[in-house]
Order: C-alpha cells, then sequence, then structure tokens
DNA sequence: CGCCGAGTTGAACTGAATCAAGAAACGTGG
DNA sequence: CCACGTTTCTTGATTCAGTTCAACTCGGCG
C-alpha cells in the first residue's frame, strides 16, 4: 500500500492525515489469470491500483477483439472513461495473470474530492498524465506506420513484449497478428 | 467573456469573486487568418479561450503536415502537453480563420491553483473531458475504417466539414486528400 | 498421447499511398 | 470587377503494406 502513497508524491505531498483518511477507502481484491475485471456493458465503479499482476483493455470482437491498452503493477487501472461518465463502458478490462488490486469507489472518491484539497490537486494531476499518455499514443497512431509503433514499443516498454502474447502486442499496435509476425522477421 | 464563465459553470459553479479573481489574468490577443500560434519546439505558456475563429493543430512534415486537431470557438486551445511539462512542443498551432483568444499564462494559472480551491476542480475536470476525447479518439484510430471515421466526422461535427479544407480533414483521419476525395465519390 | 491456442509462413486480394496531371475555387492586385 | 497565379480538389495508373484465408509447427496441458 506504500507504493501507492509514493505513486501519488510523485505529483503532491500527502501528509499523514491526508493518506490515512484515503488509505482507508481503499478495499482489497484479487483476481486469477485471465479472469474479466469488468465486462463491456457495466459501468466501472472503481479507480484501481495495481498492486500485482497485469491487465489488458480491449473492445471484445466476435473474430479478433481490440487490444488498446496494457496496465502493470504500480499504476492505476480503470476504464476512466466510464468511471467519469458514469455511464455504460464501451470496453472489457481483463487479467493477463494473477493480480491483486487496491479499489476505491466512485462514491468514495468523490467524497475525497469534496473533503480535501489535495484531493483534486491530485486528481487534476492525474487526469493531466493520462492526457499526455493518450495525446502521445494519438500522435503516433496517425504518424509512424505499424513497424515504427512495435519498434518504439520495443524500446520503452521490453517488458511488455516478453510478458504479453503478441496477437495482444499486434492488435494494440493496429495490425493482424500475421502482420507482426512478418515484421518481425523484416528487422530480426 | 461572459461564455468563458459559462463554460467553466458546465464544470463547477463559480462565484463572483472567484470570477473576478480568474478573470483579472486574461490577456486578449487577436491573430490573422494563417498565422501560426504556436511554432513546433517553442514551449506553451498559454492557455487559450477561443472567443472567434478556428485553429489547426498540426505536426510541420517537409510534404505532408500532419493534422491532429481542430478547436472552434467557445473551447479552449492549448499546447497543452507541451504547457504541463513546460517543454518544447512537437507540434505547431495556426489560425484557420480571424481568431481572437483570452490568454491565461503557466504561471497565472499556477497562481490560481495555488490561491483557490475552486481552480484544481475546474482544472481537474478540463483534464478529464480532455482526456475522455483522446480516448475517444484512440479507439476510432483502432477500430474504424478511414471511411467510417469520415462519416462519424460528418455526424458529429458537420460544420468542420464546411468550414476546413478537406486535405486537413484527411490527414485528421488519418489518410491522403486523394483517398478522401476517393471515399467521398463513393459515398455520395 | 492428443488437443488446443499461439505463432509462423505462403498465396491471393485489397485499400490506401504515391506519382502525375488536369479542373475548380480562391485571393490579390491591377 | 476581371485576370492571373496559387492552392485545393479530383481523377487515373501503378505500387505496396497489410488483410484474409489457409496450412503447418511448436509448446504446454489435460
Amino acid at each position: 500500500m506504500e507504493q501507492i502513497r509514493k505513486y501519488f508524491e510523485t505529483f503532491s505531498f500527502l501528509n499523514d492525515q491526508e493518506w490515512h483518511y484515503f488509505s482507508s477507502k481503499l478495499q482489497h481484491q484479487t483476481f486469477q489469470k485471465k479472469e474479466i475485471v469488468l465486462s463491456k456493458g457495466a459501468t466501472e465503479n472503481y479507480l484501481s491500483f495495481v498492486e500485482n499482476g497485469i491487465l489488458r483493455l480491449f473492445i471484445p470482437k466476435i473474430e479478433n477483439d481490440v487490444t488498446f491498452g496494457f496496465v502493470f503493477k504500480n499504476s492505476f487501472i480503470s476504464a476512466y472513461d466510464s468511471f467519469l461518465t458514469q455511464t455504460s463502458c464501451g470496453y472489457s478490462i481483463e487479467t493477463l495473470a494473477p493480480t491483486s488490486l487496491w479499489r476505491l469507489s466512485f462514491d468514495d472518491l468523490e467524497d475525497i474530492y469534496k473533503n480535501t484539497s489535495i484531493g483534486n490537486e491530485i486528481g487534476r494531476k492525474n487526469a493531466e498524465n493520462l492526457f499526455l499518455l493518450k495525446s502521445k499514443r494519438e500522435l503516433s497512431l496517425l504518424s509512424n506506420t505499424p513497424e515504427e509503433r512495435y519498434l518504439n514499443l520495443f524500446h520503452e516498454r521490453p517488458e511488455l513484449i516478453q510478458q504479453i502474447p503478441l496477437k495482444y502486442i499486434a492488435s494494440y499496435i493496429g495490425i493482424t497478428p500475421q502482420a507482426l509476425s512478418r515484421i518481425r522477421k523484416r528487422i530480426s
């Protein structure tokens, strides 16, 4: 749990009282490998910190679903759009490895925003960070080729390429597994 | 200027004192058509409200630059990633029509965050909204075809298709002007 | 041992890129 | 208000990266 505090304090310092208030809201939950954490159509009720494990965000499709995100330990996971708007979610989240989460419910987070000044600040900085990530990804999808995206992933997140089945990575960079297989062959 | 207050109050109510403090920081500035508002490589110093006009965000390239955003009146524009991180910007912003902005500097915004509780709340909700837009766009780029993206634009933002040169829209959708021309022919 | 999912490889197909040229629209100065 | 030059849009021909369909290999697991 101390990891969460550390994570926050990359944004803003928390005194013990603030931290105690925040951490009292957290619920611990564990999942097996290949378990669905949130089903498409449901409404996300949690902002969750990944204590351990790997998760995948994807739009389920009849044939090939579209994977658009992976989350590793020591960061937050949520269907954050569904969470923020409290409307049904257009995608699903599943675990790719045994996973344990510290979860904060929507209502508890609202309380934190109401009752603490630090809450909004951390919430803002977190949303800003998520925005930055999505901005980078948008530019990558528009201006890089799939091959460039694969090479970038390879350099920036090598752990991802080692731990995650290729078919999901292929989908993440926007191509079929076959095409990724050929790219790998070409560049090696 | 009242438009800005209205915009904020879609998020959170502002009392007169808060509004007065905020609005005292705003600087007014106007631009002609086709004027560069921010050059790639510079650092964004402003969060700007578009009172009037149209702007385009793009990565300048030797041959075809990559357009990834348009902003119309009554919303905010900024190279928000560069602004937040105060590092040099990877893209440029130019006007596509005569434009007038109300601008808030980075330092002034930091003051607002420090001195008001409402500031962080609005900042958070604004960042959340920007995040939502980017999330939608990511999914669109991954799971729709260029043709579907064009039709979506056509339904969701028809004003955009009327007022903006096709070549920029093509780039925004992720294809060449020629390909967009053929799509238009096909669907009409 | 046999099954199943993941990855690879091949062949044919397709949508978009590229190269090139012409038509239409736009803006500016006379 | 027209004439000219520039930019934008369209259309055609060719090329190419990635898709699709299909077959085969490999490794793990019941």
